[in-house]
DNA sequence: TGTGATGTCGCTCATATGAGCGCACGATTG
DNA sequence: CAATCGTGCGCTCATATGAGCGACATCACA
């Protein structure tokens, strides 16, 4: 049973009218709005009316084909369903979330991407999942949003930035999620990048730390950002100095994730960093059924498309300016 | 098969978000533009998303009842379909046309319902039909746009009003129609309203006018228009002085239809007047089987209300304005 | 007037669809 | 722990629906 076949693959230039007079465009509109609004079946509308069924399914395709009916489909909010669909497609990915977003702001597209991923945890969270959470800006002012969540285990996936955050908002927001999923929390409180791989090695043996880590092989469904190799787009880029983040760039490097670093076909590139960081290897990230990346705006979607080749992620949420430069890069090739 | 049952009937306050999150939206909104605008069918969508089609028709309802899929009907150009049904319905005519018109303009709103009758006309005339065609000022502009037309008998009803309008357009207009249509013109070369009865029927005897006059017994569709009894609302009324018109008013006249006249009942004022006029009987009208009345403007509302109740007109072809009068009216009743 | 092209209508029949139902599972309460 | 309720899912079965078809009217053109 398919219906129109190619009248609507096919839109119409215009509204094409062709509809013969007033009296059969008011059948049409009338038919119509039993039809469509009021839920009424064709042979009913064909009784009132005193026609035959299949003239009613003739009157109806006409009024859907002259655009007397019209039937658009938009998602309430900021969500570009076409856009999700697209890129969901292009990247082989389980899912993508595009927000449409009308400001260019750099924190207003983070919150609305923060926003966005907290409502998706809110809906695909069951009970007994483990949910690590490594966020970092972009995550961390959405993600406050968090007001439902069923009960979870939380594992913070990486240590704190703190040198641009305060630790307080991290902390809380971690706490957070844990008291209104109701399930337990383990946090990290410690630093990210640590001055040398002793020093890493030492914080994780230390309890609260390594309980984390003991976690990560458990996780079910994770939530990390992604940045570009440049200024001001990756938390681990603005907080190495000049001459390691030249040497990287050196070596190919082009996009990080959860302080992994990737160059332009996805590949990881190994550096001494991964021994000084305390974060969740990519190997368990790999085992983790859910992956989910945000990232957001359109300087980020080399970084995003390089990423995403890894395989790593199962999600991704972006905004539209990323996802349209990510999309028009995968034509390309 | 009666689908959403209520929730369609009870229109939403605005769009009620019943979505959960992100996800479901995305996967309705897909499936929704699957279903809806490419036009396959339920189990297809199942099969393409892994779910049952019980799922998929779930969440279609779902995406109805949010308010990701909107169905709005609407006529292109000008004709109201609400408006339109309502009166048809309140007032029990075979058809009813409103027209939505921006504009207030008096002669607007002619030039809009007479191009309106011209392409109900050019629908529903067929082969051999024998039209009536009595227009005054409301369809002369108008039935200018009648450009194709079956072969038919055109008959001109009644006698030529010259004093406002230049006699040249309505025989043009008139040998016009019998030209697109390809049949025979009966025009009517005389005044509308005579001085006495005499007059009156010396000229129906004239061979060209009786020849008119023999077939308006054999009219199938006639369009005629509805004047209110008032200054420049109907073109008897104009035509006649200051006490005659007076007189009928004090007699009950309210509405006037090709120089018959009615009370505020429906009911025919027999007076003088019928006897010095060149016209359709209200007996021949009667056996039309489908009278099309046009008349504009709030003002004739009243006027409108009256001659439907006589039962002459089947299909009633007015603007907006009128339109709500003429319901508000009725429902009071 | 014939004749093929074109369009319209309503039929048959296979398929799509929804209402109603029961089942399984989780939450809530005694 | 057991009973109860609510909810989400998918099944059955009667109904709604469209594709395809032939009958028939209409039309353009010879």
């Amino acid at each position: 049973m398919r219906k129109h076949n190619g009248t609507h693959s096919t839109p119409p230039a215009a509204d094409e009218q062709q509809v013969k007079g007033p009296a059969e465009m008011l059948l049409a509109a009338s038919a119509a709005r039993r039809f469509y609004l009021e839920g009424r079946s064709k042979v009913e509308i064909a009784e009132e009316f005193g026609l035959s069924r299949f003239k009613v399914a003739r009157i109806l395709d006409l009024a859907r084909d002259s655009g007397i009916v019209r039937i658009d489909i938009r998602l309430p909010g900021r969500i570009d369903a076409e856009l999700s669909g697209a890129v969901q497609e292009a990247c082989g990915l389980r899912r993508a979330i595009v927000v449409g977003t009308p400001s260019d702001d750099q924190n207003d597209v983070r919150r609305q991407l923060g926003s966005v991923a907290a409502d998706l945890l809110t809906e695909i969270a069951k009970d007994d999942d483990v949910l690590g959470l490594a966020w970092g800006r972009t995550l961390h002012t959405g993600l406050a949003e968090l007001t439902r969540l069923p009960q979870c285990t939380i594992v913070q996936i990486n240590g704190v930035y703190s040198q641009r955050i305060a630790n307080r908002g991290v902390v809380e927001t971690v706490q957070r999620a844990a008291d209104v999923s109701g399930g337990r929390a383990y946090p990290i409180y410690a630093p990210l990048i640590l001055p040398d791989p002793d020093t890493a090695r030492v914080l994780r043996s230390d309890p609260g730390i390594s309980a984390a880590f003991a976690w990560f092989g458990r996780i079910t469904k994770a939530v990390v950002s992604i940045g570009a190799w440049q200024e001001g787009s990756s938390t681990v880029y603005d907080a190495l100095d000049p001459a390691t983040r030249a040497d990287y760039r050196k070596r190919g490097v082009r996009a990080e994730m959860s302080t992994h670093l990737f160059d332009a076909d996805g590949a990881e590139v190994r550096t001494g960093l991964a021994d000084r960081v305390l974060t969740i290897s990519t190997e368990e990230l790999r085992r983790i059924p859910e992956v989910i990346a945000l990232a957001g705006g359109a300087e980020k979607a080399e970084a995003i498309d390089t990423v995403l080749r890894s395989g790593l992620v199962s999600t991704l949420i972006t905004d539209a300016g990323a996802a349209r430069r990510l999309l028009s890069a995968r034509e390309r090739v």
